[in-house]
RNA sequence: GCGAGCGUAGCCAAGUGGUUAAGGCAGCGGAUUGUGGUUCCGCCAUUCGUGGGUUCGAGUCCCAUCGUUCGCCCCA
């Protein structure tokens, strides 16, 4: 064993694994894209500055996960903790408010110095979306829909969308006042985290794992009883749009959410087939962040989707889609081998599968190798059928074969591709 | 940052103080100089994550360290 491993946190996604990654990639991309949404491709790292603002100071993301470093121009720099921050700047950056309602998606690596556990990594990937410039609810129950239909469309079953409104700023203002008011006198009560965070950030006490904790908070005041007329009008009709929908939710009042940046809808789709990490998407609107970060005053919303969570679920689901090999090429011999990388090639253009073997080794061997690799058919070369310009064409399935010219072979594409989809399909 | 479990080959592993470290899968070579899914044979760990200690003797016990897994915190 080699000395230098990946890095904790870190890990490779291999061949036999990434047609999972694909898979999801190509279903986002498509029911993104239909909803007329648009990638975006931000840098992966950005000013330290950037996060600190926008993330918020007090966030555990913020205070002790990020990797941040001193560049040569001595730049405080920082790998990105996840994707809004970097889209809201380019955002700002590029005038984007000008355009209109912008839809935007990403995907691609993050990175927090955490301790990795399942479906948590130091790097781990997102697929996300902003939709920038919209204040109706009907934007907050798109996005939420579009994150439902990519994970049913996946098959994900378990699935349970938990539901909350945090409000505006001074609704969650006056709220904080009347929670800090409540659990003051029961400060030593409380667990350690939490009587830390009386004074950081009130609301993360909401969705405190501590029991006692927890015993203290049914009777304190609820944050949806705070909400301003406007706020609650919002929620409402969210609530009644995801249920013309059909999209079912469950209503989570003690769901707040780490950064600081969201306002109004907060939600969680969570699987109850992961371990101790089961979201497996999260987001909400955030209607502060782009004025926060010096933009135009603009109302968003957003999610992200955890990549490595979701490809858990998927894992236990089925057997990842595996493009078929059309034909194995099998050549030994002087002349024959070189012969054959050219048929291979011209056998790929017409849009044909094929892997060439390259070992050199016995016709037996090869034949062992072509049946591992599920190939439909076997194409063989020596170097009697290199001299003839002919091959020979063996059918896996039947063992049936016949020896064609190889010009015949190309020339028949249309009947071949057929054949092959027969063959493949008798099974 | 805290807690617990685990580190024997590419993978899955047996081994619980005593001569040369089971077995299986995968891989490679051969039986069969050009015909597969079966079979048979051979090869594939001077060494048990690493360092130190105890012992006549350590994969096995102890300490440290690194890695890993699960959980806490937090989040996707």
């Amino acid at each position: 064993m080699g000395d230098i491993q990946a890095l904790r946190g870190t890990r490779d996604i291999l061949p036999e694994e990434v047609n999972y990654w694909q898979q999801v990639e190509t279903v986002a991309k498509e029911i993104l894209t239909k909803a007329a949404y648009t990638e975006i491709r931000p840098p992966i790292f950005e000013q330290t500055a950037l996060f600190e603002r926008g993330i918020g100071e007090a966030t555990d993301v913020v205070s002790k996960e990020m990797y941040t470093f001193r560049d040569r121009g001595d730049r405080s720099c920082t790998l990105r903790p996840e994707g809004t921050a970097g889209v809201v700047r380019a955002f700002i950056e590029h005038g984007l408010q000008s355009q209109g309602v912008q839809r935007l998606w990403y995907t691609g690596p993050m990175f927090r110095y955490e301790r990795p556990q399942a479906g948590r990594q130091r790097q781990f990937h997102q697929i996300g979306l902003e939709l920038l410039g919209s204040p109706s609810p009907l934007a907050d129950v798109e996005t939420i829909a579009l994150a439902t239909d990519i994970l049913e469309r996946l098959g994900l079953q378990h699935l349970t969308l938990e539901l909350n409104s945090v409000g505006d700023a001074s609704d969650r203002q006056r709220y904080r006042a009347a929670l800090v008011e409540y659990l003051t006198p029961y400060k030593d009560q409380l667990d350690a985290d939490s009587q830390d965070r009386l004074t950081s950030n009130p609301l993360r006490i909401l969705d405190s794992k501590d029991e006692q904790t927890q015993a203290i908070l049914e009777k304190a005041p609820r944050l949806l009883d705070y909400l301003g007329e406007e706020s609650r009008q919002h929620f409402e009709q969210v609530k009644a749009q995801l249920t013309a929908l059909g999209i079912d939710y469950k209503l989570n009042p003690n769901l707040v959410r780490g950064l600081d940046y969201y306002t109004h809808t907060a939600f969680e789709i969570q699987s109850a087939d992961l371990g101790a990490q089961a979201t497996v998407c999260g987001g909400g609107r955030y209607d502060g962040l782009v004025s926060q970060l010096g933009g135009d005053d603009t109302p968003a919303m957003g999610w992200a989707i955890g990549m490595e969570r979701l490809i858990l679920l998927l894992k236990q689901l089925k057997d990842p889609p595996d493009p078929r090999l059309d034909f194995y090429m099998a050549s030994r011999g002087d002349r024959a081998p070189a012969q054959a990388l050219i048929l291979a090639q011209k056998l790929r253009h017409q849009g044909f599968r094929v892997e060439l073997d390259l070992s050199g080794s016995r016709f037996q061997k090869q034949f062992k190798r072509a049946d591992r690799s599920g190939a439909v058919a076997c194409l063989i070369l020596g170097d009697a059928e290199a001299d003839q310009g002919t091959v020979n064409l063996k059918w896996m399935a039947t063992q049936e074969q016949s020896v064609l010219k190889q010009n015949q072979l190309l020339a028949n594409s249309e009947e071949l591709r057929q054949q092959i989809w027969q063959a493949a399909h008798q099974e």
